[in-house]
DNA sequence: GAGTTTGAAACT
DNA sequence: CAGTTTCAAACTC
């Protein structure tokens, strides 16, 4: 019962890996999907209502077709081998993380993860573990057994709210914190997300058939199965309503956040969050045409439709053609994004075992040695909103893994680049960082096609050994892949021992050095209530450029390129950043606040639109809230396991921070990461931070209260850090110096780790 | 794909 | 901390 959120990061983690994998059976599972669009959709529901939590999904599979049932049965099985395979898991996990290429259903995994998500089930992330780690099976499995449970409970009764407000008011906070980013709508507050997350549930059988219902009616779709996904697929293909397509998506965010923020505005309790990402991406991938009326019960469906297509999408793309499949798969990779963000909220429960085993960051390794720390939501009574802290490792685990899947996902599909990241971004989500992020990295891919995404980074490191920063795996947090052209690596997991020993000491030396490379923070006024208007949330780069010749307008420019206007700490000459002017930061002083809007503003629109270039900045990065971590090693402690960040960017990037919800995940890494946090909530100032584009996942810690967290969770260790920080002068510089203490968090990692338990490292 | 430019990372 | 070197990405062609 305990965390979906969690599970679904794992999820997508181990789908991620194992996409590849997944996709043969997920062939079969398509085709039977395709052959009766009624029976997958029957399949998904029957697969709710029988999975109560966890892994069993057993009923399913009488209930699956033959074609599915096949596969679902042999998915099942595997999961009810859970603890067996919860090992093995851990084990593949990593391996997969070490070579994400390895298995390749991302398409899958992503569904699954959005699955879980919305169901919102809490499912012992260990044992989702364990699902996923059966296989690409255990994958489909763990979908079903959220799905299923978010039916069971439903089932049970809508009316009983409580128990889902509950445990998705973890979630939902974190989501929110995703949401916001994405969405301003998203300022819903958490606490509704909640209650719509009930609904979700409740209508998660409905969903399904309508969702299908949809599929055919909206998407001429190619695809006869009209899984949701496909549906989704279309809609992001072809912009739904109508839209152009960059209008489109534009549009599609609008309405999206409009959407949510109904959605919000209905239900008290708002889900956003975790839902609102896959709301999010929903709405856009099916229509955002619909959006107002029930909204919620769209957001539902979408999201239903999202898992639900997760799974029909996966067969559909086995079916269909080719390119369709790849568009799912970016879909579920956004998706994934999305759930990273998620993600993040809270670990908490004691199951954090689960994280040990995670991919491919350098984190995992870290990750077995803290499970101590927890995700702590806390309610503000002021605002109400919750924030959650993450104290512990197992959410940076989670981070981490999500990170990591984004991270292969980057690499097997080679996402679009930004996304979300998508934030990563996804952060706080974080997680969005992933980057985060990467986000609707499917939808943005198209836009951005190109190379790189978010995700696809590879290293050409030829001196390095990619052990140092210059190697963009190796800063990321994350394993060298197949894909990358390093020569003479030693960033490979059969070199843990060094990567991590050289990791220690290049943190020794500067604590932020893995940290995302721009952190955003909300500061001023904003919180209050609103921060939200926006604005704030400006992000930086955490150091600052120093750029000479490039007049911040080509990526050579590390502010740039993370999507972000230059700010005091730059120290760059003839500052032309499209994001914003190291000028106007300083002019406005003491308008930061309002410059950091239109920064961020800017930012968004760039990455959405357009970035300048479309290449799509880095916005992959997730933006983390304040409390956010990156995957840095220091979250290893509880992380370990995650390899990187990406965040985002994972979330699936998307070009512009902002992204999430606008988008800018980086698909990628993560996420892209994806995403940006938006809204700080109301603590006094959140920082989020972005993860470039991949930031491996993030983690979101909600820092800001560094205080809050102790107090919020005494469980948590605390996470105190000295924030003294990490010395990032410039950023300590008058209103920047509270990023940096929500920073705090990279550090952090080591100094929990090494304050109070020694870092499992060694 | 080769070659150049660039600025961060690393080194002194 | 500044200056220099090293490095790999970003960019150009
Ligand atoms: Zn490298
Ligand atoms: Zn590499
Ligand atoms: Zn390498
Ligand atoms: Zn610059
Ligand atoms: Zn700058
Ligand atoms: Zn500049």
């Amino acid at each position: 019962m305990t965390i979906p959120f969690l599970r679904c990061l794992h999820l997508h983690m181990l789908v991620c890996r194992r996409n590849q994998g997944f996709s043969q059976e997920l062939s079969k599972s398509d085709i039977s999907l395709e052959n009766g669009d009624e029976g997958n959709v029957s399949l998904v529901a029957s697969l709710v209502a029988s999975d109560v939590f966890e892994l069993p999904v057993f009923t399913f599979e009488g209930k699956e077709n033959s074609g599915v049932g096949d596969i679902l049965q042999e998915n099942i099985s595997t999961n009810e081998h859970s603890s067996a395979f919860s090992a093995k898991l851990t084990e593949t996990l990593r391996y997969e993380s070490g070579s994400p290429d390895h298995n390749t259903l991302p398409l899958y995994d992503v569904k699954m993860e959005s699955r879980i998500d919305l169901g919102g089930i809490p499912l012992s992330s260990s044992r989702f573990i364990g699902d996923v780690s059966n296989g690409s099976h255990g994958l489909l499995s763990s979908e079903i057994q959220s799905h299923g449970i978010s039916d069971l409970e439903l089932s049970k009764g809508q009316g009983n709210h409580c128990d889902w407000d509950n445990r998705i008011s973890d979630a939902s906070e974190l989501l929110i914190f995703d949401s916001s980013t994405g969405s301003e709508a998203c300022r819903v507050q958490d606490q509704n997300l909640v209650t719509q997350n009930a609904e979700y549930f409740a209508s998660l059988p409905l969903i399904l058939s309508e969702s299908q219902e949809n599929i055919d009616e909206s998407s001429q779709k190619t695809q006869p199965c009209g899984s949701t996904l496909a549906l989704v697929e279309n809609t992001i293909n072809n912009p739904p309503t109508n839209h152009d397509k960059e209008t489109g998506e534009l549009d599609r965010m609008d309405q999206l956040t409009h959407v949510l923020s109904s959605v919000c505005q209905d239900n008290d309790e708002g889900i956003v969050d975790a839902t609102g990402q896959l709301v999010d991406e929903a709405m856009n991938s099916t229509t955002v045409d619909d959006k107002v009326e029930s909204q919620h019960q769209r957001g539902v469906r979408r999201r239903c439709l999202f898992v639900e297509m997760g799974a029909a999408h996966k067969n559909n793309l086995h079916n269909g053609s080719d390119s369709d499949s790849s568009r799912s798969v970016k879909d579920d990779a956004n998706v994934t994004s999305d759930d990273r963000q998620l993600v993040p909220f809270k670990a908490g429960n004691g199951s954090s075992t689960c994280m040990l085993p995670s991919i491919g960051l350098h984190l995992n390794a870290l990750a077995t040695t803290s499970k101590d720390s927890r995700m702590v939501l806390q309610e503000n009574p002021d605002s109400g909103r919750q924030s959650i802290k993450m104290s512990s490792s197992i959410g940076s685990l989670r981070f981490l893994k999500v990170a990591q899947t984004l991270h292969i996902q980057r690499d097997s599909r080679s996402i679009g680049g930004d996304e979300v990241m998508q934030d990563a971004s996804c952060t706080p989500a974080i997680g969005t960082g992933e980057e985060l992020n990467r986000s609707t990295p499917k939808r943005k891919r198209r836009k951005l096609d190109a190379g790189e995404n978010e995700g696809c980074k590879h290293c050409n490191c030829k001196k390095s050994k990619c052990l140092k920063l210059y190697c963009e795996c190796f800063a990321a947090g994350i394993y060298c892949v197949d894909s990358c052209s390093c020569q003479n690596c030693f960033n490979k997991p059969m070199h843990e021992d060094t990567v991590l020993a050289t990791r220690k000491q290049i943190e020794s030396r500067n604590p932020i050095a893995f940290a995302p490379k721009v952190i955003k923070s909300s500061d001023t006024y904003s919180d209050s209530g609103d921060d939200a208007n926006k604005t704030p949330a400006s992000a930086r780069h955490k150091k600052g450029c120093n750029c000479k010749k490039s007049s911040c307008l080509k990526k050579y420019c590390e502010c740039y390129q993370g999507g972000v206007g230059c700010s005091i700490s730059c120290r760059c000459d003839g500052c032309k950043n499209a994001f914003g002017r190291k000028e106007d930061t300083v002019l406005v002083g003491a308008n930061e606040a309002e410059h950091g809007e239109e920064e961020s503003d800017t930012c968004e629109k760039n990455g959405k639109v357009g970035s300048p270039e479309n290449d799509g900045i880095q916005k992959d990065g997730q933006q983390y809230h304040e409390g956010v971590l990156p995957i840095t090693p220091s979250f290893q402690v509880c992380s370990s396991s995650g390899k990187l960040p990406f965040l985002s960017g994972g979330k699936p990037p998307r070009s512009s921070v902002v992204s999430i919800g606008s988008s800018k995940l980086n698909s990628c890494g993560m996420l892209r990461k994806s995403k940006i946090l938006l809204s700080a909530p109301k603590f006094e100032k959140h920082f989020q931070i972005v993860p470039e584009d991949e930031t491996p996942e993030i983690l979101k810690l909600n820092t800001s209260p560094i205080s809050t967290v102790k107090s919020s969770s005494p469980n948590s260790k605390r996470v105190s850090p000295p924030h003294t920080d990490f010395g990032l002068s410039p950023s300590r510089r008058s209103g920047r110096k509270l990023v940096l203490q929500s920073i705090r968090p990279f550090p952090s990692l080591n100094y929990d780790a090494i304050d109070q338990s020694p870092p499992r490292y060694q």
